[in-house]
RNA sequence: GCGAGGGUUGCCGAGUGGUUAAAGGCGAUGGGCUCAAGAUCCAUUCCCGCAGGGGUUCAAGGGUUCGACUCCCUUCCCUCGCACCA
């Protein structure tokens, strides 16, 4: 080993071996495999400190479960679908300021090469050799002779596949969907063209037709089940309505709806026509029918109407809604003849349907009331009605009113309504914004319906439960995660899976749609086995029919077949066969947080359609996102680290230790140059301590009779092995490496403290292939100057060894550590210049006591008083009456509280406190410089400030003695 | 709004009913080593304490318990996702 640590030297002669070795290239074998899957990444720009997060943490689980003994694939491909690549291109070809700023300085493409880059395919070939760079850079075991790229010929076969086959089985479907949409621009708005309202979501409305003569009144809800509840609707007397003939699937109705929300209708997939007017008197004081319940309703001028939501009309719920409640309560006593109304309000019966643990009857009418709600122009009614709606929508079932609905909870009743009233035409769905959206060119938005459009099906009851049951069998690391992907899945509607623009493979049936990026990168890992021989030259474009990918990957007809259509080898075909075989199902796939409601969702959904049972996968892991010195990272607009200028700056052994252990699994990591920098002085350290134990050419020989020292170093090794094990196992990088590094070296500066020497190279020889994951090269490095033939890489990593475990050194050492640390707080409390140290330890009779007490705990029996009193039956104790009480006292709550354990192992070890004692003198008269001599407090020689009584096991009593003053 | 996850001692962060004033790291302070050091080693780092002790803490308030950072309720605050975009 070289005098000083090279990283940058060291890192370059093990790739360049590892390289050279092929030993991350990997084989079916008969050892057990796992294959692990990171997400590719997307080439739009170099590698980052998120990247470096992700596919580390793959690193480090692929590199632990080789030296585990596993034959390990970890694979890597690049994702080039789509419009970004593109968009891009565009940028850099009209040398748009900010990107070019960007791309040279940030992302650190040189500056005669950037400009070059105007097209997507360049921006490809440019990245795709840089990102592949950057990954060697930082050593990880990646079998590179899978890569491909999503626009190679031969993976859009691939995908031509998949998507042929998924269509066949149903589960392509062609239909609407909602975008929103600038109607001065006549295009869909994406989150960077909006003015306002970013955060805006469409939500889906239910639209309920009560009827009127030949007229539609339709009224937007989010409750639909209110229906039932219904006593009359409300009309803005102040907004002007319209007729209009609607017609959709060949049905024709005339609506009337507020301007505005005929103006929105006009953009969904209905064909819209102004007929005329519609005074809003016209239409108040009416009778309709509610075609829910068959009941005719009034309709009654309400001023909180607002015609911009939803239909201008609104259905009135008065016993579950404040507003409408208010809104009837405030025309009880108006006069409303000019709308020819005569009736008296009052005779109007609230009408229930929701039943709910925090409310009576009538909820709305029950919060009004306590709540002093004055009208329905009082503000607190918005409040009232929020606190209603939570109730009722979470607590809330439906009564027996509702007929078939009884019982339904509130929260899941929608849908299910929604879909049998759109099924007897009484009800739509209506899109709406969540708040307004104004698109930069200062136009309002609308929620227009696009047409025509190709989805993937995934609102399919029966390929849900698949997914479900897929979830069910996988491990989810971390466990808490698997509720949020429950929850997705439950939430996941049909997907567009086609688009007009980017990069990507047509959709074989339908050549005018490109595939969508998110589509086409779900089930690629099985790609990666078809990659080695594509990429060896076995398989060419033309012969990856549809029956290849069958074989292959289905198992379906035969070599021979196959052979037939394709004139591919039948060994080759039986290979490929074999090789899938053995490396499917994916093991683990480990991503960032952020592909949890789409790629990681996806990746499930076409696995379960397109692979039998025992191919679906069988553990997804998720992490957290890394920040830049408290900055969110952008690819185009900065500020953003790339792999390759952390590693050069700092090494891949820093790089990897510093990202690996500054947060844990979901939680965000912040890179900060401080933290960098402390931890390359911890790898230092590491190295270091290797250079110099392996110079001095002590060796270790576990064989010889061990000093307690050593079998506690062994002991404690064994805490930090099988807690590093657990950690790897749980993908906890940061837990994983405070106890393989930080923990055990602490520990390892003790057992040199105390003189432990003896095991020091067998502790680095562990040492070293514990640490070897996290940081590969450096260990090979260590490794190979230790004389060790074969990689580290492969080596076996160290396994918990119980029979290594012993409590009996620990509780020495421990005793010890506490007697030295008393000394050292009496000293510094009193600031005395010790002559010369006295310990007692403590007498027999109390760790008689103690020893009863264990055995009373055990049986059950221990109190104060039996205790006591069974100790003051033995003659020999009671010569020590005045002190049991209290000493029983201090002991027993101590005991209680789970301190049996503890006091258990004082009793085994009784006779040996005062020899281990004199065992560590020297050492304590080291650390304490001055002389130390332990005594018994049974006997003691000298006492003379009677410190003997405060001896207790495990806890000698001290007594310094000041030196003289001159 | 809905869903998920959080708020711990200067900072980053362990810790889910009892050896917890609370791991580990960073930073800071003092000391050893050294010609010297941002290298390393030792100690301290909530408050008080000239004998190993005592006091007050884990967003806020309430509750359960012999006992809560840990369980329950309420409130406040933060982060992420909410779709056709990778």
């Amino acid at each position: 080993m070289e005098q000083d640590y090279k990283p940058q030297e060291i890192e370059a002669k093990w790739q360049k071996k590892w390289n050279e070795s092929r030993v991350f290239e990997a084989e079916p074998d008969d050892r057990e495999k796992f294959f692990i899957t990171i997400p590719y990444p997307y080439l739009n720009g170099n590698l980052h400190a998120g990247h470096t997060r992700t596919f580390t943490i793959g690193d480090v689980v692929a590199r632990h479960k080789r030296m585990l003994g596993y034959n390990v694939l970890y694979p890597m491909g690049f994702h080039v679908t789509g419009t970004p690549i593109v968009g891009l291109a565009e940028l850099i070809a009209s040398r748009d300021p900010q990107t070019m700023d960007v791309y040279e300085r940030l992302h650190g493409i040189p500056g005669d090469i950037l400009p070059t880059l105007d097209t997507p395919e360049k921006i490809v070939d440019y990245f795709k050799v840089e990102s592949e760079k950057a990954m060697r850079m930082i050593g990880y075991s990646i079998d590179w002779r899978r890569k491909f790229t999503t626009t190679d010929a031969t993976y859009k076969k691939f995908i031509e596949w998949q998507y042929t086959r998924l269509e066949e089985k149903g589960l392509i479907v062609k239909g609407s969907h909602p975008v929103k949409w600038c109607p001065n621009d006549n295009n869909p708005v994406e989150d960077h063209d909006i003015l306002h309202g970013e955060e805006a979501t469409i939500v889906d409305y239910t639209l309920v037709k009560f009827r009127y003569k030949d007229l539609v009144l339709p009224c937007a809800t989010l409750r639909p089940e209110t229906t039932f509840g219904v006593t009359n609707l409300w009309i803005n007397p102040n907004v002007d309505y319209v007729k209009a003939r609607v017609e959709k699937e060949g049905i024709v109705e005339y609506w009337v709806v507020s301007k505005e929300a005929y103006r929105k209708l006009t953009f969904t997939d209905r064909e819209v026509e102004y007929v005329e007017d519609m005074p809003a008197k016209d239409i108040i004081g009416i009778m309709l029918t509610n075609p829910v319940t068959g009941d005719e309703v009034i309709s009654l001028p309400a001023s909180f109407v607002k015609p911009g939501n939803g239909s201008g009309i609104v259905m009135s719920v008065p016993a579950h809604a404040p507003f409408d409640y208010l809104a009837l309560r405030d025309l009880y006593d108006a006069d409303l003849s000019e709308f020819g109304i005569t009736k008296d309000l009052r005779e109007i019966a609230l009408i229930s349907l929701i039943k709910v643990p925090e409310f009576g009857e009538f909820p709305a009418k029950e919060i009004v009331e306590n709540m002093g709600v004055k009208s329905q122009t009082d503000p607190k009614a918005e409040e009232a009605t929020k606190i209603v709606y939570r109730r009722e929508f979470h607590g809330g079932v439906l009564k027996e009113i509702t007929g078939k609905y009884k019982d339904y909870p509130v929260s899941k009743i929608k849908d299910v309504l929604t879909q049998d009233l759109i099924g007897k035409n009484v009800g739509e769905v209506f899109y709406e914004f969540s708040e307004p959206v104004v698109c930069r060119c200062g136009t309002p938005c609308v929620v227009n319906m696009v047409k025509g459009q190709w989805f993937l099906n995934y609102s399919n009851p029966g390929w849900k439960a698949k997914v479900y049951k897929c979830l069910s069998q996988m491990r989810i690391i971390p466990a808490e995660y698997r509720v949020e992907f429950e929850n997705k899945v439950d939430w996941l509607k049909d997907k567009a899976c086609a688009r007009r623009k980017g990069l990507g493979t047509l959709l074989p049936f339908d050549k005018e749609w490109l595939i969508e990026s998110l589509g086409d990168s779900t089930i690629y890992m099985c790609y990666y086995i078809a990659a080695k021989f594509i990429e060896r030259g076995d398989l060419k474009k033309e012969q990856l029919s549809l029956s290849f990918f069958d074989y292959v990957f289905f198992g379906k007809g035969s070599s021979a077949e196959v052979e037939e259509e394709t004139s591919i080898a039948p060994e080759v075909l039986e290979e490929i066969r074999r090789d899938f075989t053995y490396w499917y199902p994916v093991d683990l796939r480990s991503s960032g947080k952020d592909l949890v409601p789409n790629h990681l969702l996806f990746f499930l959904f076409h696995h379960v359609a397109l692979f039998d049972e025992e191919l679906w996968p069988r553990a997804l892991a998720v992490n957290g996102f890394v920040s830049l010195e408290g900055q969110k990272m952008s690819k185009s607009k900065g500020p953003i680290l790339t792999l390759e200028s952390a590693v050069s700056e700092y090494g891949a052994d820093i790089t990897r230790m510093y990202i690996l252990s500054t947060a844990e699994q979901t939680q965000d990591a912040d890179w900060q140059t401080a933290g960098v920098d402390s931890a390359r002085r911890q790898v230092d350290r590491f190295y270091y301590f290797a250079r110099d134990l392996i110079r001095s050419e002590e060796r270790s020989d576990i064989g010889t009779e061990l000093k307690q020292i050593d079998r506690w170093m062994l002991s404690r090794m064994q805490y930090h092995i099988r807690e590093t094990n657990i950690a790897l196992d749980a993908i906890q990088t940061r837990n994983a490496i405070q106890n393989s590094f930080f923990l055990l070296f602490n520990d390892l500066r003790w057992y040199q403290r105390r003189g432990g020497k003896a095991l020091l190279y067998y502790v680095l020889d562990n040492w070293v292939r514990l640490m070897a994951p996290f940081t590969p090269h450096l260990c090979e490095e260590i490794w190979e100057a230790m004389d060790h033939e074969e990689p580290i890489s492969f080596a076996q990593y160290p396994l918990y060894n119980e029979d290594l475990i012993d409590e009996g050194a620990e509780l020495a050492e421990e005793l010890v550590k506490n007697t030295l640390g008393d000394v050292e707080e009496i000293i510094r409390v009193t600031r005395m210049d010790p002559e010369k140290i006295y310990l007692y330890t403590a007498p027999a009779w109390k760790n008689e006591a103690v020893k009863c007490a264990c055995e009373m705990q055990a049986e059950g029996s221990l109190e104060v008083g039996t205790l006591i009193k069974a100790l003051m039956s033995n003659p020999e104790m009671k010569r020590f009456g005045k002190e049991i009480p209290k000493f029983v006292q201090k002991l027993i709550p101590e005991l209680k509280s789970g301190g049996a354990e503890r006091y258990g192992a004082v009793v085994g070890m009784e006779m040996e406190e005062k020899a281990l004692l004199e065992e560590a003198t020297a050492f304590l008269e080291h650390e304490i410089g001055c002389s130390v001599e332990v005594q018994s407090a049974d006997n003691p020689e000298y006492d003379p400030e009677k410190k003997t009584r405060f001896a207790e096991p495990l806890r000698p009593a001290i007594y310094i003695e000041k030196k003289k003053e001159e």
